[in-house]
DNA sequence: CATGGGTGTGACCGGTCGGTAACAAGCAGA
DNA sequence: TCTGCTTGTTACCGACCGGTCACACCCATG
């Protein structure tokens, strides 16, 4: 029998370990506040495997970064299959998910994070965190613009920053800041786009 | 004569020096990502002479940080005096303020930022930005009661949530991202709040 | 001239950083 | 059994980190 497939816990291989034990210890100690070491350490590995399969402590980053990025697309799809064809139901999930992890995740988006903690420019993960914020903008701005709601640009912007402030809120001020208010704001925004209102 | 007063370009001190450079760095390069080495050369003076003044780097970026914090209460002091007596307009002159300082300072909050990177708990730097941070939105909350607007402290949430969310998104995606749209997100979520309208 | 406080200099400390070399061990498929 | 790939181990590299030491210096005051 295959070691790999012999138990519930089976070992994972090195490198999903590596990728996993990366995301949480950058979420916990910050990109620059973790070590290759400790990171590999972490994985139950160490840090020759770890460069086996990651050039630099940079690429490590950019895998971590992508992995989020996956997670959060998945949440889309999510969304999309559990209210289909009812872009406006899909909006009032995605404040309500927001909000779920807002309350569930304090240490905000792994990609703003890395975005405000990476300052050199042209560090790889930059056109990665662009990306990732353009598309869900996007995606956002098509829900918005398919549930008929007015000036769906704006809207959009509005929701986007929304949860943007809200999450570094949330880790500047704790629960007690604006975050706690982040569905409501989400709602009045919503209601003061839709079309029966004043255009 | 006194050395320290002969020219328009006289030294100022040692100390002053090292804050601004330091504030300045700290933007730059992030709190983490610059040494207290580079930040004394900066200043035109040396290591020995920082810790003479600053126990310790972490005191260094608490007095920076009391610095950033002294300057937004200046903001605060100089929207009162050219609006005196009218709260409506003080708020009308803050998002024009902040909107200005989006896109004059693309580095966002140095309070905020460094919230987001250093996670250590029971760094001394975390009581300050909680402090700033709550003050902010009180007075925030205490110009929309006094405006008259409807439900004083959602909305003070909501604007406090786009400012903090504009700038990281100006952070992660730039002058195209949501940021872009801050003002017209304010104006949209002041209107909604008041009496004239749905209360 | 003497004193003393703020400053500059350079070496130094232990520790950690990202990254690499060399070699042994395990395990797969042929 | 042989082969070849993936891992593990250890030591090491140069660079930098935050922080301290001893000592010389400048200069205003007395």
């Amino acid at each position: 029998m295959k070691k790999t497939a012999c138990n519930a816990e089976a070992k994972t291989s090195p490198r999903d370990r590596i990728v996993s034990s990366a995301c949480a210890l950058f979420r916990t100690h910050g990109i620059r506040g973790i070590g290759v070491d400790a990171i590999a350490q972490a994985a139950e590995t160490n840090k020759m495997t770890l460069y086996r399969h990651f050039g630099s402590k940079d690429d490590l980053v950019c895998e971590t970064l992508k992995v989020a990025s996956a997670q959060a697309a998945a949440l889309w799809d999510d969304l999309e299959n559990r209210f289909p064809d009812n872009p406006r139901a899909q909006i009032d999930g995605w404040v309500a998910g927001r909000a779920d992890c807002l309350a569930s995740e304090p240490h905000g988006c792994d990609l703003a994070n890395a975005a405000v903690e990476l300052k050199e420019d042209g560090h790889p993960a930059h056109v990665l965190i662009d990306r990732f914020k353009t598309e869900q903008r996007r995606r956002l701005e098509d829900l918005c613009r398919a549930a008929g709601l007015s000036d769906p640009e704006l809207l959009a912007d509005t929701l986007s920053m929304l949860l943007e402030g809200a999450r570094v809120s949330r880790i500047a001020t704790g629960d007690h800041g604006p975050a706690a208010r982040f569905e409501r704001a989400c709602h009045a925004a919503i209601a003061g786009h839709e079309r029966s209102k004043a255009g």
